[in-house]
DNA sequence: GGCAATATGAGAATGAATTATCATTATCGT
DNA sequence: ACGATAATGATAATTCATTCTCATATTGCC
């Protein structure tokens, strides 16, 4: 059977994700490893989050129109912000509370997602300096 | 300049998505537009879909991890519902409020996504029979 | 250190959704 | 009904994210 070995490359994914705040696209993560692993391939990081992902450390988080990120697996229920300006995706902490009232009758709610758009503290304030 | 044509592709098109209740994907255009237009073919779909957006007409829903549906344009501010089942996608005419709360401090919040996941009316019912 | 087995990297291949092409057909103002 | 032009349908082409391939490099146990 396959036996799991621990690599640079690993390492360095694993470590990118937990350091990061905020969810990251593969691409995302290959940039930020690669100042741990510079040759460091894109079918790897793929390779990579599926492990993670598998082994229950990593979960993915789909936003609308856009394709998976990835995040260490928390424990917390949360949801998500999208920039509108440079597309990033940060973690909120917050809940609205129990939406299955929304539900039409006959409905059943399992779970639900919540996505916030606007503009993240980073690209309010280069606005605020532009506009200056 | 191009002057708009109405046709029975387009005729059938339009009231195919006004008919409908729930956003429809391209492929369910397709198929339901066909009781009227025999050859439709998808690029017209296609094509007139895009019209129809670009007119005001239409609206894109686009929710996570799914390729866009169309549902004609509404007034009133509402989410979507989608079905772990059968994967159909449902209106949902609430709003849980104001979650620009919600964000972090310097964030701004311009607007959101709900979607809520569970089964739906029919499959819920396929359910209880299933299991009896 | 040696070696069998796993992991990697680069690029090719795939898959799914959407768009482009283009010969043919349909619309609509006259 | 005619004719200029927009629309259609079938399918090829494109796009993009993800997976596969396979020769080479690494890892971990002895």
């Amino acid at each position: 059977m396959a036996v799991e070995r621990a690599t640079r490359q690993r390492d360095a994914i694993r470590s990118v994700i937990q350091a990061s705040k905020r969810p990251l696209s593969p691409g995302e993560v290959l940039h930020a490893a690669r100042s741990e692993v510079n040759a460091l391939g894109l079918a790897t990081v793929y390779r990579t989050l599926k492990l993670l992902v598998a082994e229950g450390a990593a979960q993915v988080i789909t936003l609308p129109g856009e394709s998976p990120r990835y995040e260490m697996a928390e424990s917390a229920h949360h949801h998500h912000f999208q920039c509108n300006t440079c597309r990033r995706v940060y973690d909120v902490p917050g809940c609205p509370g129990d939406l299955r009232r929304l539900a039409p009758r006959g409905f059943t709610v399992e779970h639900h997602d919540v996505t916030l758009y606007g503009r993240c503290r980073d690209c309010a304030r280069r606005k605020m300096h532009a506009s200056r």
